[in-house]
DNA sequence: ATCGTATATCGACGATTAACGATGAATAAC
DNA sequence: GTTATTCATCGTTAATCGTCGATATACGAT
């Protein structure tokens, strides 16, 4: 009973693992979530301006940490405000310090 | 001069960090790992029964891992004793300890 | 020698990724 | 109203990924 519990957790930990390293797994992913840990609130604008890719390649970056749970958007006019979760950011930190 | 030094570590880090993050971006690879967390040495196959995938996939993964530096591969006669690089591994926590 | 076991590699295939420029929708300024 | 700014989305392209079966090589047993 509580092997089949375990391995259930652990299938869900491990799906949850592979999706945060998947979206950790390109250098401007890294970068982008260390900016927004710097900065705590950025818009998109300010993301493109520090990395040297295309604005529509770094919108897609964005949209990926997004999917991931890593950052969240928050529209104001025309402008997307990211920030960082840090609730999951821990929590991806907690997957690996468990490793 | 000591802004340039850290952004040139920050590069390092980064890409580091991303290869590892690429490396445990699939389910199977993280499953690997933990097997042989437990396991600490284990051949080829013992691996391969652990998992629903081909021989072949399984020998894929097991190379992706062994190019991150995550594990490493002793031959055996015919067989492959696969266990884990845990300095490597302790870097990946760390690197993540520092996001 | 032959046969069996183990596994890395290859090639094929479909799926996914990362890059870009173009564009449309939403907002702001005039 | 027009024009400008912002950024998500689209489509294209080439590269990479994940999976498989087949196979060659190395070793072990007979």
């Amino acid at each position: 009973m509580e092997t089949a519990v375990a391995d259930r957790k652990d299938t869900l930990d491990v799906e949850d693992l592979a999706e945060l390293c998947r979206a950790l797994g390109h250098p401007a992913r890294v970068r982008i979530l260390e900016f927004l840990k710097k900065m705590d609130k950025c818009i998109c604008g300010t993301i493109v301006d520090s990395l040297p890719l295309a604005q529509s390649t770094v919108s897609q970056h964005l949209k990926q940490l997004k999917s991931a749970g890593l950052v969240k958007g928050e529209i104001e006019g025309p402008r997307t405000c990211y920030c960082l979760d840090r609730e999951r950011l821990d929590q991806f930190k907690q997957y690996v310090a468990n490793l």
